[in-house]
RNA sequence: GGCCUCGUAGCUCAGCGGAUAGAGCAGCAGCCUUCUAAGCUGUUGGUCGGAGGUUCGAUUCCUCCCGAGGUCACCA
């Protein structure tokens, strides 16, 4: 139940009764939403001013037709003309508690919508190089991808969880000779690392599995045949060091795409490149040097080019190296040609502050491939600072300072990992300060609000034992007799609740999960206030065994906000525990 | 030089084209000792980087400028 939403569909019936020509076009820019003041009313709407200018009225006279409408609305107690045209509705005390009805009856599916409408998106995230551990560069990328991808599907898209593995660069052989050495060293040589190759323990034990599956036999091999085999193994194994850090933190994907498999002459790379260039998409030229400083290796050549400016990049790419192999890009076209072929109308990708640079021509291929009947949104996460009390620290192996994904949630945990990073703006650089993690204080947001949610468990507990043998389950306290909640304080936190619905929408809607995060943080401000003021005054305790119907009344709103948090800290992949520790 | 992101209170940050721009911390003034836990209340503090434009209305959208960061054929 969305109280906003509501009253937008009520708002907008009745303005197509008042004014039967208004148009769909300036419906859709209508919206129901809290007033800022509180003081104006319970909801505010613009309704009046954006229809009023089409049809050539005056916003207020439209206003005040609009209020004159609701007066018999049996859930507004006042509707006011205010401002240039705003209209404020007053809610009856009746509908905002029914929304803790709502939460009862709904439970875990209260604020689950379908403004997905059903409709499949692709979601890729991580997408790291499979040549190591995940370093904790990629934890922002990896966390906000799989949040938005939980809160999309929780807002009704059909959602695919997808990682692309570049396992067919150049980086590839070099992680397979580096492999070759550790093998070597397994079957007892000592090596030395030349620099260029990755030096990494993690490749000890592949070394180690090679030689115990392959005996010396690879030694007698020529290169070219005993590379592909390590390259295969290699790739098997970074991959699972990956996938484990990713479940570390409560990661998972649907689909492994491996980069390798667009290869080959008739792989998609080539079938797509023959498609590009039947449509016209593809030439032969030159590029101009760029502009500034010229790369000491310029050189001039004419190369196979994708007309991407054609569609909003601002120069043409190369597809073809000068080696004759195929650009990332080419391969990344090809991708999402698969993508789109698949079926993905909608895509969303999530890439690092370094991959800025890479989104116009993302978008021009996809424009491309789909013939402009896809859509994708490139999601920008900016870089992490960690800090230590304040102070930035340097990550360097040597020196034995966190450095993978696997030493951050160690230290601190997936809860509080995942919370802060979440709790900023994606595109908006951020500092992660690890003492500042583990505080147990309102600076640290994620035990602000996990403890929030203890909070309100410690209160059933309490009413257990102060009221043994009754029904305490949100099910059975939707019969409470919530009308018993009449001050400011408890209404406040009614209304919080109200919010819920329509943040996880909107969220889901602009790709942007922190909002989840604040929320939940403003939900448990009020929860912690209202509490506050029990300690002051006795009479606003949740918990009152001499009036039981308002103790269940109140116990109706804690299981509400616990019911809230829960959901919020669900999408954000966050635990909600029953205590703190 | 081009492109991308950011610029909001002393600090860290929210802000969905709407009304008098919000929160936490810090500061100031009081109060308090727990329904297991973060003490609470009040209060001070703003040229929303600057200048134009679109709009009934701009912190929000557009253009230019300033400042910070990132990035810049063929790497992935």
């Amino acid at each position: 139940m969305d109280v906003f939403a509501l009253f937008a569909t009520r708002v907008s019936a009745a303005l197509k009764s008042l004014y039967p020509e208004v148009t769909e076009d300036a419906l859709g820019r209508l919206v129901v939403e809290p007033p800022r003041d509180p003081a104006h009313g319970d909801l505010s709407t613009n309704a009046a001013m954006v229809v009023a200018k089409p049809l050539g009225r005056n916003p207020r006279e439209a206003a005040a037709a609009l209020a004159g409408h609701f007066a018999s609305d049996k859930d507004v107690i006042s509707a006011e003309v205010a401002g240039p045209g705003f209209v404020n509705f007053r809610i009856a005390d009746a509908l905002w508690l029914d929304v803790l009805r709502a939460v009862g009856q709904e439970g875990a599916d209260f604020g689950r919508t379908n403004v997905g409408g059903g409709e499949r998106v692709n979601v890729e995230y991580v997408s790291a190089n499979p040549t190591g551990p995940m370093h904790v560069g990629h934890t922002r990328g990896a966390v906000f991808g799989d949040t938005l991808a939980s809160l999309m599907e929780y807002s009704g898209y059909d959602v695919t969880r997808e990682f692309y593995i570049n396992d067919a660069g150049s980086q590839i052989e070099t992680l397979a000779r580096s492999t070759l050495l550790r093998y070597r060293e397994a079957l007892g040589e000592s090596i030395d690392i030349p620099s260029g190759l990755y030096p990494g323990d993690y490749l000890v034990p592949v070394g180690q599995a090679l030689a115990k599956e392959f005996g010396d036999t690879l030694l007698g091999m020529p290169e070219s045949e005993a590379v592909p085999l390590v390259k295969d193994r290699v790739l098997d194994a970074m991959m699972a060091l990956i996938k484990a850090d990713l479940a570390d933190l409560r990661i998972h994907h649907d689909v492994f795409f491996s980069e390798r498999t667009l290869h080959g002459p008739d792989g998609d790379i080539a079938q797509t490149l023959a498609w590009l260039r039947e449509q016209g998409m593809i030439y032969e030229g030159r590029l101009e040097p760029p502009k500034g400083k010229t790369p000491d290796e310029w050189e001039n050549r004419e190369q196979t080019l994708f007309r991407a400016t054609d569609y909003g990049d601002d120069i043409d790419r190369p597809l073809v190296k000068s080696d004759g192999s195929y650009t990332y890009f080419a391969a990344d076209i090809a991708y999402h040609r698969n993508k789109y072929l698949r079926g993905f109308k909608h895509m969303v990708n999530v890439l690092g502050a370094d991959h800025s640079g890479y989104v116009k021509r993302l978008q021009a291929a996809v424009k491309a491939v789909s013939q402009g009947e896809a859509d994708i949104d490139v999601r920008i996460c900016q870089l992490v600072r960690l800090m230590k009390n304040g102070e930035p620290f340097k990550m360097s192996k040597r020196s034995g300072d966190l450095v993978t994904v696997a030493d951050v949630v160690a230290e601190v945990g997936a809860d509080a990992t995942r919370f802060m990073l979440l709790f900023r703006r994606n595109d908006a650089a951020m500092d992660f300060d690890f003492a500042l993690v583990k505080e147990q204080t309102r600076d640290n947001p994620v035990f602000y609000v996990q403890y929030a949610h203890a909070r309100a468990c410690s209160v059933f507990r309490v009413a257990e034992r102060e009221m043994p043998g009754v029904d305490l389950s949100l099910l059975a306290l939707r019969s409470a007799a919530v009308e018993r909640l009449s001050t400011e304080a408890e209404l406040d936190l009614v209304r919080s609740v109200a919010q819920w619905p329509r943040t996880v929408s909107a969220a889901a809607l602009a790709h942007e999960p922190h909002r989840i995060a604040f929320y939940l943080y403003d939900l448990a401000a009020a929860f912690h206030g209202f509490w506050a003021k029990g300690k002051e005054d006795v009479s606003l305790r949740f918990v009152n065994a001499a009036d039981p119907t308002l103790t269940l009344a109140r116990l109706a709103l804690v299981g509400a906000v616990r019911q809230v948090l829960v959901n919020g800290l669900t999408i954000l992949g966050v635990l909600a525990p029953d205590e703190l520790s």
